[in-house]
DNA sequence: CAGTTTAAGTTCCCTCAGGGAACCCCAATT
DNA sequence: AATTGGGGTTCCCTGAGGGAACTTAAACTG
């Protein structure tokens, strides 16, 4: 084996890194919940091969992430989200939420969000399930579940 | 250049990618989360190329998310989150919901969170950081920022 | 005091994955 | 008849990841 495999790993964070942990997959997420749908938007859009587009969106598919389906009598296609696809959108406005807070600069974020209940620009916040208030790193501990090796 | 590089997109999660999106760099992170702090620890736990370790513990370091202290006077070193890699753990919360709820399988989660503010088992969900309500993909509208290249 | 252990890398070679460009197929348009 | 457009596939080349051995320097071990 050349490529580490993680999906083998009693792990959360390894298991959804082999789904969307190789480079270019959270962007081509991006772009498809963004409407870039189809095969030479999204290739036109990040300036990826061809043939690592091929292959990403290959494994999305396989993994249920996204659903590949014909727009068109000729063979053209388009990718869309899946509900499994859609809740890993969350991760990826985790990831926006921190690139802006460290990474973004002096020209500020590149894009703003418009929490549709509120009409506020808005940035997500965690909070814990159970009681609502904040759940950050510092706020948990972390113990063996039924799924671990032990 | 080879890898294509990330951190020149004005997109928060490319940046974001460039600084934590290499193979093995978020599970690095979730064992200094957990309490692996030195670079032998972390290789046996993951089973990581020494190589690559090393690079990445650089990278991490280089981009404030590590911070990397002696803890002897012989050449040993600790590595620990600073409060920028602190703030990365969220993504990790989150990335450990979605692989939970959807790759889990039968055995049920690997680890356990327990909230310290409530003492319940749970995990972390997404709300606007203005009005408080639930915050996922389809809840915003998404506008160009005062970071956009246009 | 010679030999071994430990931590934290470094060096080496080998294979495979990513980049880039060209090519392919097939239907519709000019 | 020739061109265009969509969605790939094929090719070669370079560089990144895996794995194992080597290094350094201090500290135990007998």
């Amino acid at each position: 084996m050349q490529r580490t495999n993680f999906g083998e790993m009693a792990c959360s964070i390894a298991r959804t890194l082999d789904v969307i942990g190789e480079p270019w997959s959270p962007l081509i997420l991006r772009d498809v919940w963004v409407g870039f749908s189809r095969f030479d938007q999204i290739q036109a859009d990040l300036g990826i091969s061809r043939k690592v587009l091929t292959e990403r969106l290959n494994h999305l598919v396989d993994n249920g992430v996204l659903a590949r389906t014909p727009y068109d009598e000729r063979p053209r296609y388009e990718y869309h989200l899946t509900t499994k696809g859609t809740e890993l959108i969350d991760l990826l406005m985790v990831m926006v939420g921190w690139g802006d807070r460290w990474l973004a600069g002096e020209a500020g974020p590149p894009v703003l969000y418009r929490h549709r209940a509120c009409g506020e620009i808005a940035n997500v916040d965690l909070r814990c399930d159970h009681c609502g208030e904040p759940m950050h790193a510092s706020d948990v501990e972390v113990l063996p579940g039924p799924g671990s090796v032990g």
